[in-house]
DNA sequence: GCGTCAAGATTATTGCATTATTAATTCTCT
DNA sequence: AGAGAATTAATAATGCAATAATCTTGACGC
């Protein structure tokens, strides 16, 4: 279900959401209210709503006489949760695993050299408890990712910056797209996660210390090996000129 | 109007959505559609349409026999264009301006970076015809407005990095408030904007010559440049601690 | 305490009226 | 006759209203 919506409508924001960001209907192409109606088996109330909410995502528009359509894709709001998860489900293209493990290497190395110099106790609170989470889960798979989660999600807010805690998201996205990897391939006997604890302590201690360049460097050794625990899970290879 | 959506609807997204992000509807206050409908003169369709897209960006919640109500901020989908917008106009709450530069210092130079290694020969003409456009705004503000952000736009495309371009619309708020306070404040003579053409041709130049780091140093500078202006049109101090 | 029931709000359905925009048609002028 | 402008008709979204269904919550009674 789309992440805020509740109920039918929201069930079909998702599934209309998800065809168009798989390419089903590719921009330009025109959706037919009364098809999905029947398709869906719901009134055309609960179309209409979702098409709104989907314009509002910058996925379709619709004029008077036109009809609706979809929107190029550069005119999507990829920052989106729900595009975004929408993206990562299914066979994620190409680009999307490089472009989040990009972003991913811009904004929480920068977030943590802001953490290091603004964190208060709680902050840092946040991040033990998350670590703890981290080991308590041991091995779990879901547990892991959560707690994960909870550690970038205290990271960025340490920063205590609005917007940069908005970016969270992304993050969020970055790692369910590496959990649906770590369910779907058979790795022999552990995946290499179990090893992540000290690499996020070496963080937290880098934060508690107030150390902005450690903290920084610290985050950029632990999505560096991250990205290279998922490529070695996938086997694709760098999309960089090896310079 | 609403970024995406238009008609009736819309206008309806953006009076609601902007009371909220202005905090006339403080988080856990409950909306009444009924009187929203009155108040705006529109019928329960397009009120409840309103309110499910404003429950997309995260700023309302509505549960049977509860009601509908303000979610808390942290919920609030902080990097939608139209959320945005709203925080944006009318007098920006203090750490705004702030969140918005420092995290354009954090996006941009490694947009720069990744432009230098990435660009093509379309990405440097639309830089080019940015600085273009500039120039011949020529002390004309809304124009001068318009370039920049065709500027700053072409530079994350530069980067290729559909993720990293999504960032725009933080972007897009910076340059809409900096606007809306040079159309206030009555500026004597220039307002220094004018002599920002220089710091852009670095930019340009840098990555022209596909020199990651000089093309980030460039960018760095030509935002020093613009928050010391807006400071100095504003006089507000530095948030950070002066280390 | 626990289950039942009723109230109260959103949620969903349906049918119809309105509006806006495109495309075809007609009309006019050359 | 042909090109272009003005009118008209078709069509799809948009907006409205009335009604039914569903789900919580709180109270009531056992």
């Amino acid at each position: 279900m789309s992440v805020h919506v509740r109920g039918l409508h929201g069930q079909a924001v998702d599934v209309i959401g998800e065809r168009i960001v798989r390419g089903d209907n590719a921009p330009g192409d025109l959706l037919y209210p009364d098809r999905i109606e029947a398709e869906l088996g719901v009134s055309k109330t609960v179309v209409r709503e979702a098409l709104r909410v989907l314009a509002s995502k910058g996925l379709i528009d619709s004029r008077q006489k036109r009809g609706t359509f979809v929107r190029p894709r550069a005119d999507w709001n990829l920052l989106d949760a729900d595009v975004l998860r929408w993206r990562g489900q299914g066979v994620p293209d190409e680009g999307f695993l490089d472009d989040l493990a990009e972003v991913r290497a811009i904004v929480e190395p920068a977030g943590a050299r802001l953490a290091a110099r603004r964190r208060t106790e709680e902050d840092l609170a946040a991040l033990v408890e998350a670590i703890e989470q981290m080991e308590a889960a041991d091995g779990d798979v879901p547990a892991t990712v959560e707690a994960d989660l909870a550690f970038h999600r205290a990271l960025l807010a340490a920063a205590h910056n609005e917007l940069l805690t908005g970016m969270e998201v992304v993050i969020e996205a970055g790692l369910r797209v590496r959990d649906s990897f770590v369910h779907g391939a058979d790795h022999g006997a552990e995946h290499g996660a179990d090893d992540a604890v000290p690499a996020h302590r070496a963080v937290v201690d880098a934060i508690a210390a107030r150390d902005p360049e450690a903290a920084a460097r610290a985050v950029e050794e632990l999505l560096a090996k991250a990205v290279a625990d998922l490529r070695q899970l996938i086997g694709s290879p760098d999309r960089e000129e090896t310079a």
